[in-house]
DNA sequence: TCAAAAGTGTTCCGCCTACACCCATGA
DNA sequence: TCATGGGTGTAGGCGGAACACTTTTGA
């Protein structure tokens, strides 16, 4: 059988990306969500999305995706699941690539999600979303609150520069969790991936917190010792 | 913009579905491999794989390719990852869904794979593979070490009936590491998770070694008490 | 001076780890 | 009787969990 006849009849389908978007403000979670801008469900809640065009891979599409409805590139996404029921998009068959993306909320205000009728929402907050873009949500959740506790991913989602009570507030957001705060500072300093800076942040206390900054150089010293991050 | 010209224009893909088969047979962890039929690459070694059709799931065509390649049904798979670089596929651009399935050998062979030109081999003894079929096996082996350590996964790759020796040289294969025969006992066991039965296997020992057998039911009970498996 | 958040140590308990000998039995 | 794999218990150490008071300083 010749390559050209082996591929030649095999059906093809439209491929789309979807993008969790989360991001962290006010001790809270949240996620950008927008109105849809097109028919079926135009004006309904949904994630980011677009469809996979034939010169990109399925990553770079996800990355352009969020470019466009965000503004940002080198951002934290990772893989999360391939949703790809027959019926799942009411308007075509559509087998959908779902991502979710680590935001710096701040850095993110700069670029205007106006344009997108892109709104962050707490997570009880959340509307009715179309397809199956909750369930994408809950996943991710999951998601999330998996790789936090082994991989340093929660540090994507701060400032440059944090307090150890911004740090712990977002662990306490991702395992929906209270932690104490002896034993988590006592954790996370043991494991030497923090650097202290001179700095103190008083925004939120007259005494004013130190300012920490997640040190990648010294994250690769604890994984070549074989030790794992782990909060 | 309607419903019909927003998905009118839109690229579509080729999508196939990969399966990483796992078994276990005689202490060692194997792999389903076969040679492929079609060109490219025709007679080169690839993993099990078919093309996503437009009536089913992307789960059930990934239980299709698996019946067809091994005439097994009702087994367990779970998705691994999404492959979709432009080039991955030197026939054509084509998005590639992996699964990862796990088997029962002694069940599977009833069924001829012969057919297929299948094999099983071990870790160690796998050849080049087209694309980037060695990458998915990779992936597949870390997705399958993080799973197995939280999730009682590894009883799908053991008969129904099987000794705690069995069940530790299995977890030393997945884990590629000795365990303690007196620690691992105290543990699973502590688990409440087997049952024992009266019967003995005495292949592999004059005085014969307890059979166990897993207990969905007790399993159930250890989550509603909010505690995990763990090994 | 006081309110509000930052920062700091110790004790206890449970779990993991390391480790060596007897048992049952078919050949 | 002996070789082979099956089966068993304990002691020590480490890490996680619980827990309350002092410090700083702007208002």
């Amino acid at each position: 059988m010749s390559a050209q006849s082996f591929y030649a009849n095999v059906p093809r389908h439209l491929v789309a990306v979807d993008c969790i978007i989360f991001g962290f403000e006010n001790s809270k979670l949240k996620l950008l969500i927008m109105q849809r801008k097109v028919d079926p469900m135009q004006g309904e809640w949904s994630l980011m999305g677009g469809f996979l065009q034939d010169n990109e891979s399925v990553d770079e599409a996800a990355a352009r995706v969020l470019k466009q409805t965000t503004g940002l590139e080198d951002i934290y996404m990772d893989q999360l699941s391939c949703y790809g029921d027959v019926t799942r998009d009411s308007g075509a068959r559509v087998i959908s690539m779902a991502y979710y993306a680590l935001i710096r909320i701040r850095e993110h205000e700069q670029h205007p999600t106006q344009q997108f009728s892109a709104h962050w929402l707490e997570l009880h907050q959340i509307p009715d979303l179309i397809f199956d873009h909750r369930q994408m949500i809950a996943d991710a959740l999951k998601k999330l609150r998996d790789n936090a506790h082994f991989h340093p991913i929660g540090f994507e989602l701060l400032p440059e520069k944090f307090t150890l009570s911004q740090l712990r507030s977002l662990y306490e957001e991702i395992y929906q969790k209270e932690l104490d705060k002896r034993n988590f500072r006592k954790k996370i300093l043991s494991m030497n991936v923090l650097e202290k800076l001179e700095e103190k942040d008083k925004t939120t206390s007259k005494k004013g917190a130190h300012l920490y900054r997640f040190d990648k150089q010294k994250y690769e010293e604890l994984k070549r010792r074989g030790l794992v991050f782990e909060i």
